[in-house]
DNA sequence: ATGAAAGCGCTAACAA
DNA sequence: TTGTTAGCGCTTTCAT
């Protein structure tokens, strides 16, 4: 059986409010009586029951997290920044990995409503009707993290997707790729999928060049559909010489598959990853990327998140930050080449 | 003001008594009762509070874990694994990164406490005096996963890690290499820095080989230590043609390394990993690497656990799970070749 | 089959 | 400065 304050106040030779003062450091106790009580405490080894706490405080300094893939570097790194800001606010995480199983985050939200955590991240963008429903219905504060879903009343966190793959492709117009292919995300997707497209194609039609269908293709963000999509590229009749590729471990993924075919890159063929992961500097030739400020982008999301559960402000508009383009090996300078 | 029990049955007509009845699933309701209950729960959008049940029931369906770095492959991925395994039981994970911060965990191991988990999950075994009789002292079920820290009192999941270096660096001589490098870990920690160096060496000593300790060296399983530590093996006079690296982490900083001094693996010379990460399908050459069965690691950590937490049985003795060389492609045979 | 009431461990008026 | 007491939202005897 768990020692309670009730022991403590017994043992101490005081009340439970007594108890509770020097527990919660209130001022009006004086220190014989302080010194009595955290004798006690010691001796009993007491921790108070933050459950009973929470109960009438109606505080339970949680925080919910659903994670599409724990073991994304992606995910994970934006999981650690947040964890380090919740840490030091006294906050604590509870987190959900959900691999596609949208079951199991209805289950999760659920589960957060009667834990009654504070708020609310998620970091995945494929919202459907219940999970919908249901966010709208619980009023806890939910922000989402480097996604941007449909619907316009939820705020998040994130780069200007579009604006970054506009620039990314147009870095690789300036190398002087005449060909450039694509592979692409989940097009159900916003903000990762349909914006980083639109950004492609449009970068593309700004210096007048037409798209060549052949040479885009559409994955899952995962390295072996990144390999995967990238043989499909390899087979086409005139493979591209540059490859834009909206995830760097779709990137990784690409750049396996083309060496696995005795190509060189960047030499025979450059790759353009997104994100800025800690896979680019680990992977030899480093791989060029547009790159998410990661753990900002935690940082950020909690901080936000923290202001709305204070209630200090809530911000009704998304966050955008600075996307950045980091010049890495895996993409080469066709201009001054001779053909 | 959240919607709570008396609104329901009030709404329902009931007692709350009744209302906690069909919320449990009670057999002693009859069924048009049953339906009011439940349509005033829809019509309410009502939750029930799970601090209000975990202070009667004595139950916070709660597991504390302990990861030193969530960004690290090897640790989010037993993270996942526990994760599905607590989520079908209807656990939910309070997960805590402590990076080297060994002042973080103490307090985190205090909020566990305090938040009255069930079960507490370490991946780590820098344990301190503080930390040690904290853990003895708070009654809650204790399992460490991948490490096996000095205190006895601890069960562990792991591999035998002495074997799994033993075997790896076998291989490395049945290939045909003659002198052989090694890259540990701190040796301050049993498992992963003392078992594995004395595998190496006694590996060594069985067929006769001496130690060459300018070709001994340790990291701190990060990237960074083994492209560090790599470098300096590349400085001494006649570099290892083989070097066993205790993390794939570092193994793979080492390969980056090698690469960068314009040598080749495995042609010049073969690494050999530990961990069997992600990393090792990852990166090119493939990394042949000693396997610890993540998933099953995590798995059977959070089996265990439960079985702990339900009194089922409080296994006594370590858990040792199975490694296994997985051969790819970065250690070369010399044994059929002229020299 | 249903309800009244006690109590889980704590905090916070309110009294003293 | 300290103590008494009434909840916090639920479950669970114990009656009925």
């Amino acid at each position: 059986m768990q020692v309670k304050i009730k022991d403590v106040a017994k043992r101490a030779g005081v009340s439970v409010t007594t108890v509770s003062r020097v527990l919660n450091g209130e001022k009006y106790v004086k220190d014989d009586l302080k010194a009595k009580v955290n004798k006690a405490i010691d001796e009993l080894g007491y921790a108070p029951s933050q459950i009973a706490r929470s109960l009438v405080r109606k505080k339970t300094n949680l925080i919910g997290v659903i994670v599409p893939d724990l073991t994304s570097s992606f995910y994970s790194t934006i999981l650690s920044s947040i964890e380090q800001v919740a840490s030091a606010n006294d906050y604590h995480l509870l987190v959900c990995n959900i691999s596609e199983d949208i079951d199991k985050e209805l289950k999760y939200l659920n589960a957060f409503q009667e834990m009654r955590v504070e708020g609310i991240i998620i970091m995945h963008e494929k919202i459907n009707e219940p999970i919908r429903n249901l966010i709208h219905k619980i009023h806890i504060p939910v922000i989402f993290s480097s996604v941007k879903p449909m619907d316009q009343k939820f705020i998040s966190v994130i780069v200007d997707d579009y604006a970054a793959a506009f620039d990314a492709t147009k870095y690789l117009i300036e190398l002087g790729h005449e060909s450039i292919g694509f592979i692409g995300g989940d097009m159900r997707d916003i903000t990762s999928g349909q914006n980083r497209y639109s950004g492609y194609r449009n970068a593309m039609a700004a210096s007048g060049k037409k798209l060549v269908y052949e040479h885009i293709r559409f994955g899952d963000y995962k390295v072996q559909s990144g390999y995967d999509q990238m043989k499909d590229l390899l087979g086409t009749e005139t493979p591209p010489t540059a490859v834009f590729v909206v995830s760097d471990d779709m990137a990784v993924g690409a750049m396996n598959c083309i060496r696995d075919h005795n190509l060189r890159v960047p030499e025979d063929i450059s790759i353009m990853g997104f994100d800025g992961s800690l896979l680019t500097e680990l992977v030899r030739p480093k791989l060029t990327s547009m790159e998410q400020p990661i753990h900002l982008m935690g940082r950020v999301t909690m901080e936000v998140l923290l202001k709305q559960i204070e209630g200090d402000k809530m911000p009704d508009e998304d966050v955008i930050l600075a996307h950045r383009l980091m010049i890495r090996e895996s993409c080469r300078n066709r201009n001054d080449e001779r053909n």
